[in-house]
Order: C-alpha cells, then sequence, then structure tokens
DNA sequence: GTCTATATCCAGATAGAC
DNA sequence: GTCTATCTGGATATAGAC
C-alpha cells in the first residue's frame, strides 16, 4: 500500500510512471492492453479495432478497458505517442554516422530505416503516417510528440546543410511515398526499399546544383 | 415502352449503355446517385459512406438502392472505376506536349497535373490512391480499368525515353508522395505542388545520369 | 477492479405489400 | 420501382452489483 520508491507520482492518479505496487500492476496491464492493441491492429487494420475484441485478447471483458483508458480515442493517443517515440530511438541510432557521413550515405540510411520502420509493423504505419482511422485524430498533447519528432529529424538535416524548407519538403514527399509504395504494392518484398540509395543520390545531387 | 434507338442492350439488363427509355432513366438515376455519393464523401471522408445517408441525399430511402446497385461495394467499385477514366482524360491532354517537349516539362506537367487532380477531390483521391475504405477493395474489373491506366501512364514515360523500373518506381513515389503531403499537410495552399518543376528537374538528372 | 446487463446508436441487407 | 418494417449484427459507453 505504500510507495516503494516514489519520486513524484501521487498513488491513485492516471499518470504511467506510478511506482506504487498498485500503480505499476496498472501500468502493465495497460502495457497488456497496448499490445494486444497493437497485435489486432496488424490483423484487421489499425482502423478496425474493437473495443470488445481488444478486450477478449487481453482476458476481460469490454467494460473493464475503461478502467484503464476513459475511451476509445485515449488507446489511439498513446499508441500514436509511442509509435513517434519509437520512430525517435530508430532513428537515433543514425546519428553516430552524422559527424563525418558522406551526406549520400546519411540520406539513404535515414529512408532505409525509415521504409524499414513502416513496414516493421502495418498499423503503427496506418496510426502514425495516415488518416486510417475516422473519426479520430491525434489529441493536441499526443500530436506534440510527434512534431517534436519531426523537428528533431529537421534538425538532424540542417547538420548536413540541408535547410531550405523546398528541400526539406521535397524528401519529405520522396521518403513518405517510397514507404507507402512499398507497403501498398510490395508489402513482402523490397521493390522501393532497395532504391534507397538512388533515391539519397538524387536528392543530394538535386540539393547541390 | 419500345426501344428509341436500341443498339445492344436488352431492355431490362444490368448494362449502364441502354438506350430504352427505362434504361436511359435507369442510367441517370445511378449517375445521380453516384454525384451524391462523391458529393457525401467530401463531407465525411469516402469510407463514411452510408447508404442510409446516400439515399436520403438522393429522396429515396435505403432499399430502394438495391434497384440500382447490387450492394455498397457495387458502388464503391463504379466510383473507382469512374475515377480512373477521370486520371485518364486529365492526363491526356499532356500528350499535346510529348512530341517534342524537354521531359522535364512533360514530368512536371504530369506531376502538377497529378496534384492537381488529387487534390480536385478529395474523396476521389482516398478511393483511387488510399486503402481508405476498410472491408473493401476493387472488384477484379474495377482493378483492371487502374491497371489499364497506369500501364497507359508508363507507356507515355517510355516514350521520354524513361523505361527502367527502378526509374519509374522512383518517380512513383515521388509523384504520390508529393500529392499525399500536399492533401495532408496543407490542403488549401500549395507548398507541394510548387515543387513540380523542382521534382521534375531532381527526377530527370538523376535519369541522365 | 471486474463483471453482467443494458442503453443508445449505427450499419448493410432482405421481405413483402402496393 | 418504391416503400415500410424488420433482421442481424456490430459499435462505444454507462450503471450498478459484487
Amino acid at each position: 500500500m505504500d510507495p516503494v520508491a516514489g519520486t513524484a507520482g501521487t498513488a491513485g492518479t492516471a499518470g504511467t510512471a506510478g511506482t506504487d505496487i498498485r500503480s505499476r500492476r496498472r501500468a502493465q496491464t495497460r502495457a497488456e492492453i497496448l499490445d494486444a492493441a497493437w497485435r489486432l491492429g496488424a490483423q484487421d487494420g489499425i482502423a478496425g479495432l474493437s473495443l470488445r475484441e481488444l478486450a477478449r485478447e487481453v482476458g476481460m471483458q469490454a467494460p473493464s478497458l475503461y478502467t484503464y483508458f476513459d475511451n476509445k480515442a485515449a488507446i489511439y493517443d498513446e499508441m500514436f505517442a509511442a509509435g513517434f517515440q519509437e520512430l525517435d530511438a530508430a532513428l537515433h541510432d543514425l546519428d553516430d554516422l552524422d559527424v563525418d557521413g558522406d551526406p549520400v550515405e546519411v540520406i539513404a540510411g535515414a529512408i532505409e530505416v525509415f521504409i524499414a520502420f513502416c513496414r516493421d509493423s502495418v498499423p503503427r504505419y496506418q496510426l502514425l503516417f495516415t488518416r486510417a482511422v475516422p473519426d479520430w485524430e491525434p489529441s493536441p498533447e499526443a500530436y506534440a510528440v510527434s512534431v517534436r519528432s519531426l523537428d528533431r529529424m529537421a534538425q538532424q538535416l540542417s547538420e548536413l546543410g540541408i535547410e531550405r524548407p523546398e528541400h526539406l519538403d521535397l524528401l519529405t514527399a520522396l521518403t513518405t511515398g517510397m514507404a507507402a509504395q512499398q507497403l501498398a504494392n510490395d508489402p513482402d518484398g523490397d521493390r522501393w526499399q532497395r532504391l534507397s540509395r538512388a533515391a539519397a543520390e538524387m536528392f543530394i545531387a538535386h540539393v547541390r546544383s
């Protein structure tokens, strides 16, 4: 009943970082629910997620989910924010190459990683980068997470000398377009992913011209 | 009651090209229904189309729609095929430039036209180029229409000397990516559309290298 | 915290009278 | 060809017992 190693959380608040035994258990159940949501999203598309199914997947009845999340939109919100944090992590590894890397190598790596990230979880791709879920859009808080993530990407590019907005816009169109084509038209192959280097060469040549 | 200028259609068949008075009236009502479907799709997203709403929009009760279409999927199918025929028409005008045009000009024009086409009708864009409608995919017949349309586009590009599959794949990714970014992030502006020429220059320079 | 039962609302599709 | 009435099945969400 007492805090084990409390830092800030008050027992019983809605935070996910509580250290109280109860809140730890609660956080774990929430994580299980979100895991199950990704799993179901991979089966029926993220837009097809139903709370009944989700509850069954974690072995409870649908109304019990409301103990852990305010509503369905809150579940999407948490998944959305978590997805961008995973994108940050995936792109963070590229930082090692930034220092003395050829821009072509860095951009090629970034495109490659981005497409791989999208392929790694189709429902995550749908939730983060398409408007696949009707009647839902990220809450301001969740949206802020995505903005920060994209800002960091722009920051990394500016360190390569790519700073003109037109260039950034071209690159985002190219990269997201390649990912979209890959998932839509060759989900099990690498028809667009293997063009990452060619795309990077094309783009850098344009920036330098 | 008698055929007016019959060519082939038998009165009462499912064809849309009948010349019988009855079948002409039927074709017109079908067209009205499809018009209304595009209109509603612009309001709530093409995925949110409901047969009840659609019926109300054309002044009938929902079950009456089944006189004109087998089911909801058949409505989507006709809209899908019609959308690609409209794309053909939009791109057909570019043929005039093909003969002696600079490839950069032709590609820039094609990108520009494609983005404009997508912006011209968001629900059409959603239906043709995204997987926005859950539990629906085009029938083989409708799909064949889209394949023919894309084949024609590839044919036009090969006349410009762009024939390597890798180049076609890069161009489709770039073009669809620009359209997607335009609609998602600047629906009322031209932030990506105005980059059509820059994108074309970038692409052609790459092809020539 | 979990359950059963239910409220409320919506969907696509069919039966059968007129 | 159009209608009313209905079937069937789904959804999110809440009330209240335990």
